[in-house]
DNA sequence: TCTGGGGTCCTAGGACCC
DNA sequence: TCTGGGGTCCTAGGACCC
């Protein structure tokens, strides 16, 4: 295990920075990226930032935290078309790239030493093209091992780069609070709070046995092993998109909707999403999950697991439907619904013969010519007549 | 007009099978 | 007369990440 070097880079405040590429003279304003109805902010210039805006608070919120903030609405296809060209500038230094989002990656720089140099220099000139390249500010980690190397970016951010030896490692982490690190969000940082542990090291000399007790024994034991600095994971030559193990949709109402026929439509709007991005990954998939949350916040999910995968859209909508009208709901007020295939298979390894036998079988022909136009002519060329109908 | 949308992974109970 | 044990699948929920 020991002599690994990894690397992660982390884009600063990446789409607030894509847009500042095209809007120079926002640079050095407060400025967010968030949804605009009932939408949370996405990302936030430093500038906001030091005004009390975090990521994924209320827009709102954020709108009464700062007025003359300026607030911009997400284009993601620029900024995929952005995380691409980063990541083929990280391609040029190694094989090992894995992607964890957009606007993040480890490297494996373990064997790049003879080709390229010092690792803390190949990832300081990474920073340089990337910026110079593509205008986009970065921070950088580089540990023995993903889990310090992603703490050590972070700690570095923004626009810096921190190396953190072996033999530096717990120096490093075991002052920090545990609410900084990787892996503790607010469910299990106030359970630690209540167990009288306030930072990093704390966490790493508690009994093992205590933390299982809290969070059960795999929890547990990851709690201890991240908290010294121990992390075992092999990293993956992929982009994040290429290991889906789910593909969804959801969607919140702009207000909330008692009208289950509002909700049924809404259901099919999301199933066509899912289904068309199934057929586009060539991939179907057999467990078909519904989603609800209503008014208070209040959530729920009911899954049904089908004897053949699909990624057809009426299928997946009949199903969740079914799933939706089991639930017998009177007057519900719901906030959000979504949809999730999971159980994903290659499309190719699942024969579609019976679909020959069946009355799917001139669905299944239908669809491909839908995809095939919607490619053509755009994402709302040809729907459903359901969904063109007004509310 | 508080609280998105895309995901991953873990837990836990019951069914079912050998 | 109490009634094993393990593995896998399914379902529901929850924590976490960006």
């Amino acid at each position: 295990m020991s002599g690994q070097v990894i690397a992660h880079l982390d884009l600063d405040a990446f789409y607030v920075s894509v847009e500042l590429r095209r809007r120079p003279e926002l640079q050095g304003r407060p400025v967010y990226v968030g949804g605009r109805h009932r939408g949370v902010v996405l990302s936030a210039s430093y500038q906001a930032r030091a005004r009390g805006i975090r990521s994924a608070m209320p827009s709102v919120t954020a709108r009464r935290l700062c007025p003359d903030a300026i607030a911009l609405a997400p284009d993601m296809e620029e900024y995929v078309e952005a995380s691409k060209a980063v990541f083929a500038i990280l391609d040029t230094v190694t094989d090992v790239v894995e992607g964890a989002s957009v606007d993040e990656a480890y490297l494996d720089l373990t064997r790049t030493r003879t080709r390229l140099g010092r690792p803390e220099d190949v990832l300081a000139d990474l920073r340089a093209r990337i910026l110079g390249e593509q205008g986009l500010p970065s921070s950088a980690g580089l540990g023995p091992n993903p889990f310090v190397a992603k703490m050590a970016s972070r700690e570095a951010k923004p626009d810096g780069l921190l190396v953190v030896p072996p033999q530096m490692v717990t120096d490093f982490l075991w002052p920090l609070p545990v609410d900084r690190m990787w892996g503790v969000g607010e469910a299990t940082a106030d359970t630690l709070h209540r167990l009288g542990l306030r930072t990093i090291g704390d966490l790493a000399r508690t009994l093992p046995a205590t933390l299982q007790r809290a969070f059960g024994p795999r929890q547990g034991e990851k709690l201890v092993e991240l908290a010294n600095g121990r992390d075992r994971r092999r990293l993956m030559a992929r982009r994040p998109e290429e290991h889906e193990r789910s593909i969804g949709a959801q969607e919140t109402f702009p207000v909330d909707v008692y009208d289950p026929v509002i909700v049924h439509r809404e259901l099919l709007r999301l199933a066509e999403r899912t289904s068309a991005r199934l057929r586009r990954a060539r991939l179907v998939g057999r467990t078909i999950t519904l989603s609800l949350r209503f008014a208070n916040f209040s959530s729920l999910t009911r899954s049904l697991t089908l004897p053949e995968p699909t990624d057809l859209t009426d299928e997946i909508h009949r199903r969740a439907v079914c799933l939706y009208e089991r639930l017998g709901l009177q007057r519900a007020r719901v906030r959000q619904v979504g949809i999730r295939v999971e159980g994903l298979r290659d499309a190719s390894t699942v024969s579609t013969q019976a679909d020959l036998f069946t009355p799917e079988h001139g669905w299944r022909e239908a669809t491909a010519a839908i995809d095939r136009a919607n490619l053509r002519f755009g994402p709302h060329a040809v729907q459903r007549a359901s969904l063109t109908q007004d509310w």
